[in-house]
DNA sequence: CCAACATTTCAATAATCGTTGAAATATGGA
DNA sequence: TCCATATTTCAACGATTATTGAAATGTTGG
């Protein structure tokens, strides 16, 4: 990923509402989810929902396809995952971006890690 | 990390200078780089320059210390890993967003993967 | 103390951003 | 065809952003 194409895609991520459609878009996965479900689940006017979506689009994080009356919009994972592989080339020390499985509370006294 | 945190993280990066400046501070590890040193290599004003310091200092992506006359700024890679951690843990599908190490172009028919 | 150096502070400016309300467009069903 | 639904377009607005120039601050060495 270019760093023009980085800088767009941290730009369109860094924004509450848009973090919160993308995050939701992820969760969706690749059906993706309509934008009215979107709107009501994050409980935002269709027209700014409508704002951030072109930005997500312009940044190539999602996809949109229209079903019935519905728009649905969709995560462009490529996309995100170029963006994780562009921060962690360029701008971690080459230690430890690689993201330790930290992510599960590590069930109380658990397996012993390998 | 916070979701507020991670926000203000992203809009920290995503700006051209400033994804700049943080990419020059990682290259230059922990020992930091003068404010000076970075104006000159990147060709920018000292006062705007400052200005991104600011952002990134708040972004708790970057630190400074004063050594004789000279401002000395590092990164925090503690914040950059915890970024990177929480792009994986929240926006990814949680499939192949942990960067495949593509980054070094994998030694010759290397290691057999596990 | 004074001069130079390194950086920050401040005020001003143009540009971009996120949100709103009103109106337009597209689709599906009666 | 007419209506309801789903979403987009458009113009407007206040807020934030990045940059600039001028002046202030702190530091070192003579």
């Amino acid at each position: 990923m270019e760093k023009t194409d980085a800088v767009t895609a941290l730009a369109a991520l860094a924004q509450d509402s848009r973090l919160d459609v993308f995050r939701l878009l992820v969760q969706a996965g690749p059906e993706g989810m309509a934008a009215g479900a979107i709107a009501e689940t994050l409980d935002l006017a269709p027209n700014t929902l409508t704002f951030h979506f072109d930005r997500l689009r312009m940044a190539g994080l999602a996809t949109v396809r229209r079903e019935g009356r519905s728009m649905i919009y969709a995560a462009r994972f490529e996309t995100m995952n170029a963006l994780v592989g562009f921060l962690t080339e360029n701008c971690c020390a080459g230690v430890s971006c690689a993201p330790t499985p930290s992510s599960k509370p590590a069930r109380k006294r658990g397996k012993i890690l390998a």
